[in-house]
DNA sequence: CTGTTAGCGCTTTCAG
DNA sequence: CTGAAAGCGCTAACAG
């Protein structure tokens, strides 16, 4: 497939002037006659001249590029927070480009040199679970790559963050199930390698001992990931036991879609027997039988704030750095999976 | 911030040898003595040297980006789609960027502008449903730069193609469904803008037609979108009569999502009175109360085809162009919203 | 085996 | 107001 884009030159030889003129004429020079301008201009838009950005990326070293890495492209949490980006850089003339590390560390690496070899001008990341190891998210600050964390923390590493409050989020949930009238409350945990499945669980806990409940430890339940199965195991080995719960809090949407599926099938009745909240509200989460009880994030929202601050950093020219790190606070969505609260 | 990112020439310099030796030694060229050859790697990966693509783009004309342009990132579906075109070119060394266009032919347009200037090898477009120009595609045809276009057609416009066959997904629901017994069958349509909804729409009234059932105008339901929401008002439409449908095939899994949730709202059971049928197996549809029949539409392999086809494309020397049309089968996917076939 | 030169497309001094 | 020249980082003839 041979191409010629047309290039500056060719419109200089056309016009029989000078490649710097018609580069003048084309970025608005004050110092232009305005026939000429007018010439160029007009033979630009008749070839359809379109400016050639390596070019200027090689001359000026930068690529107005963002590179965003991500776990899961495909879950509805991280395209949203894609979408917030997206539209802080979109009108600054950034584009961005897009790496899935499918939750595995190699994969990040992978995605991380590659974007340092197409000098992208900042990186948005939010780690993978699979991600002990820091170093090359540490070399990326040593060269002086803009870099912002978000979602998911690295304590180990020392740059701007983003996140939601996931203990806010929990606490909220756990504390109302509590004031609902429950008071048996279980919890269905994520990998407790990801900080925000860390600080669920710590929102959960400090409910529970601020309304003098004691922590029953069979009533918390890791689950091996966040899929609706891994709710329904999980909620089945709480149900296998003599003393059920009266409440069940699950460490995400799609956990909790599971946990209810497993206990409306063992006959029991949400939220009469047994109330259950999620967290995230999903885009469906209003329409389940019952509808979702669940924790809303932020999420939009915090694609925007990342890439803000990104943006920030990139432009900063002094050296002195100052970690700047953001918490957003996510809401509590009462719906149908649980008791409303007393009226008093 | 400022930061100096090493280049070849500074290996030269360091190394009192000529730049072209650099850059010799690097890409394995055979004339290089081993210990020149050794002095450079080292020095190498000491000093983390990472090539600039920007320049070897430059001088190769040629940028490994490909940009893909799809309404909404948000859905399963298209995010399915980058994962499998991802999948496909990643592993070749190429990055993808994103554009959104919202269903916006003017977003649409803008994105296609810019990945022209960024010079990307190839684009990969899902038109809005807002195009109805499609200019802009014809103009990349004729500046040969490589273009796919996937999932909904643009008649007008020539070029590679891949789809899935929606008419045969929506004939085997509406055939399935009326040989479970329904003969009053529904249908809650999408937008005649949108080629997908306007096969889905050809599958049911042939499926009709097939089985010798005369078409009633009063079944069929145009939504305004598709979201449960548009769902719920169209099926109340249905409902709102005298002769109720016993069956109603939805342009979507979000739309019956609606349409269930209207139905069982009055007072209805699926599918003892109203079968339901979607399509598009998004990622919940199993969790649902009943659990949702659908049509599944391979998505990732449509991703993954469409990627290769471009790559292809890329890769091309030869100047007479066949495009080509590769067309994908849903299948029908049986569960509780809908009844069992007869075991005969 | 290695250095020199030119050039990818563009901007930006420095001279007219 | 305009042109010539240099250079961003890299590769690829062309000479040695």
């Amino acid at each position: 497939m041979t191409k010629h884009n047309i290039t500056i030159t060719d419109l200089a030889r056309e016009l029989h002037i000078s490649p710097s003129t018609v580069s003048r004429a084309l970025s608005n020079h004050p110092a232009i006659s305005s026939e000429t301008r007018k010439a160029v201009t007009e033979l630009a838009t008749r070839l359809n001249y379109k400016p050639n950005l390596q070019a200027l990326n090689l001359l000026k070293k930068k690529t107005n590029t963002i590179g965003v890495v991500i776990p899961d492209i495909t879950s509805y949490f991280y395209s949203s927070i894609i979408t917030g980006i997206q539209d802080f850089f979109n009108p600054l003339g950034y584009n961005l480009i897009l790496g899935q590390s499918n939750e595995s560390y190699e994969e990040e690496l992978k995605i991380i040199h590659t974007f340092a070899s197409v000098r992208v001008d900042g990186i948005l990341i939010a780690p993978a679970s699979g991600t002990m190891n820091v170093n090359h998210l540490k070399e990326l600050v040593e060269a002086r790559l803009p870099l912002v964390i978000f979602d998911r923390d690295c304590e180990e590493i020392n740059v701007d963050k983003v996140f939601v409050n996931e203990y806010s989020g929990a606490f909220q949930a756990v504390d109302y199930l509590i004031r609902s009238g429950c008071s048996k409350v279980a919890h269905l945990g994520g990998a407790t390698t990801i900080s925000t499945s860390r600080h669920r669980m710590q929102g959960y806990l400090d409910a529970l001992k601020k309304n003098g409940i004691p922590v029953r430890d069979e009533f918390i339940v890791i689950c091996d990931g966040f899929t609706p199965e891994d709710g329904t195991k999980a909620v089945q080995r709480l149900l296998s036991r003599d003393d059920l719960p009266d409440a069940v809090f699950a460490v995400s949407d799609s956990v909790a879609i599971g946990a209810m599926h497993a206990i409306k099938e063992a006959g029991m009745d949400i939220p009469g027997q047994i109330s259950v909240v999620g967290f995230d509200d999903i885009l469906y989460s209003s329409w389940f039988k019952p509808s979702l009880t669940t924790v809303w994030q932020p999420v939009y929202e915090m694609g925007m704030l990342s890439a803000r601050i990104l943006a920030k950093r990139i432009d900063e020219t002094d050296e002195n750095f100052k970690p700047r790190i953001e918490t957003l606070f996510p809401e509590l969505v009462i719906r149908g999976s649980s008791r409303p609260l007393d009226p008093n």
